[in-house]
DNA sequence: ACCCAGGAAATTC
DNA sequence: GAATTTCATGGG
């Protein structure tokens, strides 16, 4: 893949397996804007940017080529090889096949993981434009300006100083103390984030766990978006309905040391046809 | 009015 | 311990 600078960015050629419209509105990220254009608008690591891709090349508006080394190429994890991911994803199961052929440009992004564990802390009980929205007011409300109209995703540090009073007008409900909470163990260091980043599955998990508000499908989906740990398999109420009514016959373990990457084509997939689950 | 949403804590059995 | 209820908010 050939990087270049371009008068406005930065341009990435040859980029494979890859739709930014599967990717940014997958309910793994929450804070991209669809422009009219089929180009996305978001802030990432105090970054704001707009993305296009065209015939293979992503470009990159607002990026530096050294953003690039440092963080986007990480971000859209350029990597991995997704074509042969979904061709071994093809021989597991048929349903499967059908999942990753319905949305084949779904790459799982390498997220900031203090923005993801707050961002799934919000996500509990609640539906996805809600969470946008929380989201939104919680940057607009306590982020850093970036550049017109934009804010960057609050730092631990500034929440931990923050009342429930003061997240009243996110309208966040019960979550708000959950959210102050792992402010607090985050920015005190109790529960760091780069360490656990590094330990196994089950020994992260029950460290994210120690925060009020975090159970295992908030830590799993904290593990697997912002650590990206690529073998964890968020259990929600669409996974649950999809291995009741799709995969029947297999466990978690079935989908293998990707297994994340699966669920993620599986739970869009679900997603997009509810019809699936009626009877 | 009722039900649901990328759940988890609190309560009850 | 396992099953049920509650939690705050908004859209269908």
């Amino acid at each position: 893949m050939k990087i270049t600078e371009t008068p406005k960015g930065v341009k990435i050629e040859d980029v494979r397996d890859l739709s930014l419209a599967e990717t940014l509105d997958c309910g793994q990220a929450f804070r991209w804007q669809a422009c009219s254009d089929n180009g996305f608008t978001g802030v990432v690591a105090n970054k704001c940017v707009t993305v296009h891709l065209n015939n293979g090349i992503l470009t990159i508006d607002g990026a530096t080529k050294q953003d690039v080394d440092s963080l986007w190429f990480n971000y859209f994890d350029l990597e991995l090889d997704y074509a042969k991911l979904r061709s071994e994803f093809a021989e597991i199961h048929p349903i499967l096949k059908e999942a990753t052929t319905y949305a084949p440009g779904i790459r799982l992004l390498c997220q900031d993981s203090w923005e993801t564990l707050c961002s799934f802390i919000i996500s509990q009980n609640n539906n996805i434009p809600r969470i946008k929205g929380i989201i939104e007011r919680l940057s607009e409300s306590f982020g850093e300006k970036i550049c017109d109209g934009k804010y960057s995703f609050p730092s631990a540090d500034v929440i931990a100083g923050l009342t429930v009073e003061d997240l009243a007008p996110l309208r966040s409900g019960f979550r708000a103390p959950y959210i102050l909470d792992a402010a607090a163990k985050v920015a005190s260091g109790e529960v760091n984030l780069q360490e656990i980043k590094k330990m196994d599955t089950d020994e992260a998990r029950a460290q994210l766990m120690k925060i009020k508000g975090v159970g295992p499908k908030v830590a799993d989906c904290t593990m697997l978006f912002g650590m990206h740990k690529v073998e964890c398999f968020p259990m929600d109420v669409w996974m649950k309905r999809a291995m009741k009514e799709l995969f029947p016959t297999l466990t978690i373990s079935d989908f293998g040391k990707y297994g994340g990457i699966a669920q993620q084509y599986i739970f869009h997939y679900s997603r997009m046809n509810p019809n699936l689950f009626e009877k």
